[in-house]
DNA sequence: CTTTATTGTAATAATTTGAGACAATAGTAT
DNA sequence: ATACTATTGTCTCAAATTATTACAATAAAG
């Protein structure tokens, strides 16, 4: 079949633009986003995680940026899209590229499941970096929605995840690490929580994520020191001892 | 002029394959690395800034990523090049993706300014992610050396830098939060320095970077109560009073 | 009205950090 | 030779911070 070897730039332009419509769809080729999307029930962190039609795939939610659209914005269409939230604490923390990340045969596999044309989302089969983002969600007031390739979202508890595929059981590790490092500095724990909470439930969220036990008498001296809770009124859980304050973010 | 309107994905894949040749050169399209390259000469925190041919324009060394490679590898390859130096503390932070950082009109100033080709660098011009990165480098052993497009590669102090291109001056301000946050307590200041330096010079990094004094004799009690340091001979300074000693990091 | 588990806060002990003090030098000046 | 000067390494004691214990104040149950 004869093909044009030589075209002039003209004809580039427009071949190329011609097979963006057709294979990246008005996306960023190559590039992609994922997301650790936490969230706290009281007593576990968790995180959700996508299974992919007919295929046992588990994955993060994710998604491919717009031309038009800013990276920041692309992960939080994603993370809203898949929780219905608005307003998420949401931080990117690490771009992963890594020639071995990519896995074309469990996209096909992918692609396959939901009846997809292979062809037509060659693109899909590509190398992909993905710049990560981590968000803090209020876990009572989320309905986890499955994006369109996927059958399931569910919450899964950080230290009973299944495989997951490609490098994403490498990035939620990373997610736990620099959360871990950035909690205390940018006390961001409130973001998991209700907007009113006992002083217990906050530390709960602080042993949860540090991994340790705390001190209840230091940990109380300690956050209110900072000056950044503001009390509200007492709440009453009909249990046979004195009622704790609730308590709120200021500002 | 006629031109195909639906080819096959056999033709989609070799017409693209064409046109990554004609236009990415074996890059990775849209994504670009910058990195900021500190240096310490004893007195003032530098980086390293390229000026490009004709234009007036300075900008943070970066480059692309080629298909075969992976991001860690392209930034490696890039700060070596520029400084020719191997082995290289070097740390993702963060990547930049705004809709407004790409500026097409500065990129044909420096193709113009090169004598290259608008057209068949036309890709240059499309919207680009910053993957970024920053190194801590040994200031002395260093000879920097321009890129193809640059005139001329110069260290400066950060608080004397040029106006740089596009977004690159804030890419510099984040790359300077990001390493206080990180400076205490990755322990990484060793990487501004010769293998062995006095415990003055060690301080000295510490205050330029934190921005701060800090008392002598607690910076020691602490830094050696560390347990990192490695006491070596005394350095004869030619000074009339007691020498100091050298030390270098543990293992 | 006593008991129980939990909460809020104060008091005290332990640890870490700040701020001087001081002896030991390596060269310079006398 | 001897005294002088600026700097270094280390020690001591004070100040501040953090850990641990103690204890009174509940809210509901028995």
């Amino acid at each position: 079949m004869p093909f044009c070897l030589y075209f002039d730039s003209n004809m580039v332009d427009r071949a190329k633009k011609k097979i963006d419509n057709i294979e990246h769809k008005g996306f960023i080729p190559n590039v992609s986003y994922d997301s650790v999307i936490f969230g706290f029930n009281g007593k576990q962190l968790k995180i959700l995680i996508l299974e992919y039609y007919n295929t046992g795939l588990f994955a993060l939610p994710g998604g491919f940026v717009k031309r038009n659209e800013s990276l920041d914005a692309a992960a939080e269409r994603g993370v809203r899209e898949r929780t219905g939230l608005d307003q998420i604490y949401l931080e990117q923390f690490y771009t992963f590229g890594s020639l071995t990340r990519s896995d074309p045969q469990a996209m096909e596999r992918i692609l396959e499941g939901n009846g997809m044309d292979r062809q037509a989302h060659q693109w899909m089969l590509d190398r992909f970096l993905s710049v990560s983002y981590y968000a803090l969600i209020n876990y009572d007031e989320v309905t986890p929605k499955p994006d369109e390739l996927s059958d399931n979202i569910n919450w899964y508890p950080i230290d009973e995840l299944p495989p997951l595929m490609m490098d994403h059981n490498q990035i939620v590790n990373k997610a736990l690490e620099v959360l871990r490092d950035n909690f205390e500095k940018k006390l961001i724990g409130m973001n998991l929580l209700p907007s009113k909470f006992t002083m217990k439930q906050l530390q709960m969220v602080y042993e949860t994520i540090l991994g340790k036990k705390l001190r209840r008498t230091s940990f109380q001296r300690r956050i209110l020191g900072m000056d950044i809770l503001e009390r509200q009124e007492k709440l009453y859980q009909g249990k046979a001892h004195k009622a704790p304050y609730l308590y709120s973010f200021k500002s």
